[in-house]
Formats: structure tokens, C-alpha cells, sequence
RNA sequence: CGCGGGGUGGAGCAGUCUGGUAGCUCGUCGGGCUCAUAACCCGAAGGUCGUUGGUUCAAAUCCGGCCCCCGCAA
């Protein structure tokens, strides 16, 4: 452990700066392994113990984790910092001169948070003040955003309130998924952050407040509000379509079966129809009726099997589908 | 050992319980009808029924092992 430490120091590429990553999930490993590719020290990564996952229950470990083991550096999982002395303790002894952390998923204590000489600053996935939170990504979608981005702060002990030390923003397309600008911005965030290293204690100087009158929250998103509500504009249901992939996934019952939804288009066709209800049904998709509009859903996935056009679906299921019926009741 | 569903011509499915010549819808190809068509009519090609052992005169179907896919829950 020692001697790989050694070793990164002898190439490491920001002088003199010991860095700790904390992280857990795939947009924190992007980062991580850029870092890691622009020859910057990190003498230790820390991310969220090894949890059970998928069918089975396999234990597996975080992608962070992964990354970090591949480039042989020491990981530390602990299951939380807040009154953990042992921990906190061992992050101290690091010597570090910054920590970075990027979708970590633990509270840090302040003791964790200014034990490196200069620090923690934090990538959070939104143009902040806006969409402080769980969701950052998903929500700058969901509201019908013109851009999303990243945020590189100073980590500050209130959630994501930390003074802004760089901004990098995309336009968000009307092909986005949340999956797409996940990748996105795991690719910007990764890139400023690993551009603005060599000068990172003269920007931390510079950096400045968030104004407090523009702050938004983005909370969660859940199952329940993936079931799409059809008296809303077909717009705005569409947006939703892509805002819940790759979850919750956007969904409708009809004969008691959960239908998800991968893949709509907008007709501005005027209906008189209830909403909710089956228009047409054919190769082109499944037309239903909404406050505005008609949403033709192109691609969706039935209990138990696999996404599939809906021409697929229909082949075979069209009873299921026949004009009149109402979704969701 | 978390719970459950599934693997059948290129696609979506039925058939499996109650073993006995592999079926439906669609696609593809050829022909016809039509001003025309994604519509209609006629015909054709295309499948070691996930894999592997077993039971049987006979296995898509019954029994065991393995591989892969999907949903729930986390």
C-alpha cells in the first residue's frame, strides 16, 4: 500500500497534492478513473460498502470500487462517518491535501470534511443553486430545462451549499434520457474538474457564494410518480418518458398488468377523447389521449418480458389493445 | 441459498397440465388485384422447440444438471 504510494508520487501530475475520492456510483467512477488517467495522487478512495445486489442478491461492490482496485489503489467502506472516530480518524492520518467527492451517499461530518489541508470540493450534477439534491440530473430533464451541467464547489456541512468554483453546462436535447445525460455529464464534470487541478488553490480562492433567492431542490424520484397521468399535455408526458429511463421507467396499467414505457412521440392531432383512452392501435404505436395531444407510444415492455416495439406487442396482444379502452383505471 | 416469470422458423405468441406428423399473427420472397398502397387475394422459403443427461416404442411436452433473458424486492 505503502509502496504504491510511493510509486504515484514519483508520476504524479499535480505536485505536492495528495487527493482522497470519495464516491459510489458509475457518474463518480468516470471521474475517478479520469483523474486517475491525468496521473493525479489519490492516496485513497473512499465508497459505500459492498451492498447486495440484483437477483441472488450477490454482495457486489460499488463501480468506484472497481475502478480503484483495478488501479491498486486502497479502498475504505465504511458504513458511516458521522461518529465513526476509527474512521475519521484513519482519514486523518492520510495527510491529504484534498479530498474530492462526487455522488459519495454519506453524510460528512465536518470533522471528515476539513480534515485535508484544503479541504473537500464536491462535482454535484445540476447548474447550482438549482436542483440541490438527490436528483439533480433527472429533475433538470423532468422541468422541461433549456441546459443541464455540473457544479464544482467547495463541500460546505449544509447539502450542496458549498461556494461554486467552476460551472460547465450542456443543452438538453429532446433526445435526452436521463441515462444520456448521466453520460453527459460524467464525461463534463470529469473533464473540468480534471482541467481545473493544476490550478485548484488558486480557484478555491476564487470561488464564490450561491445565490440564495435561486435555490431549487431535487428530490427523489419514485415509482409512484412514474405512473403517467394522462390529464396532463402530451408534451410534458413524453418528457416524462425519458426523464424515468433508466428508472423508475414511466408506466400504465391496463387489465391489471404494469406496462413500462421506453419510447413516445408527441402528435399535436386535437382529440375530444377522454383521457387515458386507446385512440388507435397499430404498426406506428399506441395512440392514447391526453389533456392536450396524443401520445403514441412507440416502444414499451410488458410484465415479465423484455422491452420490444409496440408493433411487436400488438402482433400478438390485440385484444389487449383495442380502441375505447382506458389506460389506468 | 430473497420471491416470481420466461427461452418454440427473422419478430411477437399458442401448444407443455392429459407424451403420438410443429400451429397462429407478422415479416421476408414470388405471383395476383388495384390509378395506387403500409389494404386485399394466392403461393413459397425458413425451426436439431436454450443446452445436456435420463425415462419411454415414442419427448417441445415427463424427470435431473447447466447456460441465458425478464419482473419484484434491495
Amino acid at each position: 500500500m505503502q509502496l504504491h504510494t510511493l510509486k504515484n508520487n514519483a508520476r504524479r501530475g499535480y505536485p505536492h497534492m495528495k487527493i482522497i475520492f470519495a464516491g459510489t456510483p458509475d457518474f463518480a467512477a468516470v471521474h475517478l478513473q479520469k483523474l486517475i488517467d491525468s496521473k493525479a495522487d489519490i492516496c485513497a478512495v473512499l465508497t459505500q460498502p459492498d451492498r447486495p445486489k440484483g437477483r441472488g442478491h450477490h454482495l457486489a461492490p460499488s463501480p468506484v470500487k472497481e475502478v480503484a482496485l483495478q488501479a491498486g489503489i486502497p479502498v475504505y467502506q465504511p458504513e458511516k462517518l458521522r461518529n465513526n472516530d476509527e474512521a475519521i480518524q484513519t482519514i486523518r492520518n492520510l495527510n491529504a491535501d484534498l479530498m474530492i467527492v462526487v455522488a459519495y451517499g454519506l453524510i460528512l461530518p465536518d470533522e471528515v470534511i476539513f480534515a485535508p489541508r484544503l479541504g473537500s470540493i464536491n462535482v454535484h450534477g445540476s447548474i447550482l443553486p438549482r436542483w440541490r439534491g438527490a436528483a439533480p440530473i433527472q429533475r433538470s430533464l423532468w422541468a422541461g430545462d433549456a441546459e443541464a451541467g455540473v457544479t464544482i464547489m467547495k463541500v460546505a456541512p449544509e447539502l450542496d451549499s458549498g461556494d461554486i468554483i467552476r460551472i460547465a453546462s450542456v443543452p438538453i436535447t429532446g433526445e435526452d434520457t436521463s441515462l444520456s445525460l448521466y453520460e453527459k455529464l460524467a464525461e463534463l464534470g470529469a473533464d473540468t474538474l480534471c482541467g481545473m487541478m493544476p490550478d485548484i488553490e488558486e480557484l478555491l480562492r476564487q470561488s464564490v457564494p450561491q445565490d440564495p433567492a435561486l435555490v431549487t431542490y431535487a428530490k427523489k424520484l419514485t415509482k409512484e410518480e412514474a405512473v403517467l397521468d394522462f390529464s396532463l399535455d402530451a408534451e410534458t408526458l413524453e418528457r416524462y418518458v425519458r426523464t424515468y429511463i433508466p428508472w423508475p421507467l414511466a408506466c400504465f396499467t391496463l387489465d391489471g398488468n404494469t406496462i413500462k414505457v421506453y419510447k413516445a412521440e408527441v402528435l399535436r392531432e386535437k382529440t375530444d377523447k377522454t383521457p387515458g383512452e386507446i385512440i388507435r392501435a397499430g404498426r406506428d404505436g399506441l395512440d392514447i389521449a391526453t389533456a392536450d395531444g396524443i401520445l403514441r407510444i412507440t416502444e414499451l415492455q410488458l410484465p415479465n418480458k423484455k422491452a420490444m416495439p409496440f408493433a411487436d406487442v400488438f402482433n400478438s396482444k390485440k385484444e389487449m389493445f383495442s380502441t375505447g379502452r382506458i389506460v389506468n383505471s
